[in-house]
DNA sequence: CCAGCATCGGCAAACGTTTGCAGCAGGTTA
DNA sequence: TAACCTGCTGCAAACGTTTGCCGATGCTGG
């Protein structure tokens, strides 16, 4: 039926390996021979066969990405990036969604381990022994969470909440939220800690709420514990609670930033096209899918296990103003002024 | 190294075969044997090479999924929805994303037949010949775009834009414009086409503009000459360049819908939670996912070729109100009287 | 008690490649 | 002229499965 590297051996008169060597080692074969091969392989249709190819070599040159749910915006232009890049090296890509489930995640590393070279693990709910577990089995690099000894690259989530944090307080908030992510993040224990360390720092305080679902619907429903809490300020796990909140607010005719300032994480495309626009912290996604794929196919020549942490950017934009004991008109400079920095 | 069926019969004592037909044709084994290999399979972590396997079998379990963009807010919960579907089939998914590039499209096709049951092919923006062409190396089930004889599920655009356009003009609207898509894409020509039939027979004018690209920019790029037109109602290829359009008018204070109503097509996540919230038409991208799943995996079964078309849902938010020729509190009762429906 | 028949498991070929080894021709060195 | 290298190609084994075929075993019915 397809047409096979016999195939074209035969029509060019010569043996298979000649033909596979064509392809596979050109240097091998007379120039000759080998645009003569070429030509018939051309013609004939040729292609080879990734899975005969794979079952000698042990390399399938496909690779696995593992998400957490494709339809999070922040993840396709991680997926999109990944996806181009691995391309271009002549890696396919399998993609698989766990939908935020711990035993989904785990086994399809094991079902994927078999038909990749590696797995692009992106923001893992499973404990760090299943991951040490599963990296045995198949060449990893985690994605969004840091553990010792693995390869893995992470923005740096907590720089961001560190700079929206003080945003914040030099706006005068002294009582802020966190909408805690998904039990399990990584991300989450980072922004956590980040955030209460630089607000305790500067004598405000931060309660934390959650754990939450990372989508609309849960910062929505937050809105009235947040409420509650009498905080002037929330920092959200991601952008999709933050807007959620947004809404809730807007809803309760809570004003945004007048009463409440709101910033989000990650800068979706949708947080520019809200309104009040969010004030968030921009991770380089598409870079670090990149970074991602670049670190796993270099961990099959050497065993190297870097660990690459991607620098984050404070967006301001309209959903932060200034806090409760500033004037509302407060400028720049009075609220530098008012806050130490 | 990996663990492979002969370590398995070596270990359980049977031979190679037993060992495989225990997975592939249980019930030729003797339950107890077969119990016992499953229990040393379990025991030594075996898992079957799917490469071998689909040497012989012919039968990768895989499927290609190709779309435009993945980033395009339309395409995830089609891709989430057809590997979730997949993978329930025992079916890994690849993933790969053409940047609306026809030639990269038919490249992706190629390289990834051989390592695949069949393709889904989203939105193609392929002529209808290469498509044809390719479906003679590995089958195909086409997404949003129909082509005799081949099997396709699309969405109802065609249903939708006559309904989007029948609202416009119920609300008294009596130019409208139509903001194009992109070129070669069949769903661009479907809407373009019920669109300007609707709107011809029931004697109102329909100004098309574009082709443009199907992101907020070229939507906001084209306010403008939307403008210019002197339209008070527009459709949009999809909801990208609507809100896109919506933000653009905004900038200029052209009040929406008090003016200009707007509504799209696709009820991306975003259309929700722009203000004003868009009205548009909701395309069942998930089930189409499944359904292009179903259709690929009976496809090697039998040789059907059938043509799914889902049905589409005009919903009505707040981007579209009474045209200039009704008053602004005009009621529907009122307008439904205004225009014969 | 034997023919006939299931049921089960082993044997070996096959799938389409890659690759170590060996052979061969022609050229170079001593 | 012999020994040796170099550049190219062929040979065949191997990768991990599946599967058609056959033989062994044990059971059934006559």
């Amino acid at each position: 039926m397809a047409v096979t590297i016999r195939d074209v051996a035969r029509a060019s008169g010569v043996h298979i390996s000649t033909v596979s060597r064509t392809f596979s080692a050109p240097h091998l074969v007379n120039p000759e021979t080998r645009s003569r091969v070429l030509a018939t392989a051309e013609q004939l249709g040729y292609r080879p066969n990734r899975a005969a190819r794979a079952l000698i070599t042990g390399r399938t040159h496909n690779i696995g990405l593992i998400v957490a749910d494709i339809a999070n915006p922040f993840f396709p232009p991680l997926i999109k990036a990944a996806e181009t890049h691995a391309r271009r090296r002549d890696y396919h890509v399998f993609v698989a969604d766990t939908d935020e489930d711990p035993i989904v995640e785990a086994d399809l590393v094991q079902a994927l381990a078999k038909q990749v070279d590696g797995i692009l693990l992106c923001s893992p709910r499973m404990t760090d022994d299943q991951i040490e577990q599963l990296r045995r089995e198949v060449p990893l690099v985690v994605i969004n969470r840091m553990i010792t000894g693995l390869p893995a690259v992470v923005m740096d989530v907590g720089q961001g909440a560190r700079s929206a944090v003080r945003h914040l307080l030099s706006l005068g908030h002294r009582h802020l939220v966190y909408l805690s992510g998904p039990r399990g993040s990584w991300t989450n224990r980072e922004i956590r800690r980040a955030a209460g360390a630089t607000a305790r720092a500067a004598g405000a305080e931060l309660t934390v709420l959650g754990p939450h679902q990372p989508i609309t619907a849960a910062g929505a429903a937050a809105a009235e514990a947040v409420l509650a809490t009498g905080a002037t300020a929330v920092l959200a796990y991601n952008d999709l609670m933050a807007i959620g909140l947004l809404q809730a607010l807007h809803d309760r005719d809570v004003a945004v930033p007048g009463q409440v300032s709101v910033v989000g994480i990650d800068d979706i495309a949708a947080s520019e096209l809200v309104r009040p626009k969010l004030t968030t912290v921009a991770n380089p996604t598409a870079a670090a899918g990149r970074a991602a794929v670049d670190m796993l196919l270099q961990q099959g020549d050497d065993g190297s296990t870097g660990q690459i942490n991607l620098h984050t950017d404070l967006v301001i934009r309209n959903s932060t103003g200034p806090g409760p004991f500033l004037p509302a008109g407060a400028t720049t400079a009075e609220v530098a002024a008012y806050v130490k920095e």
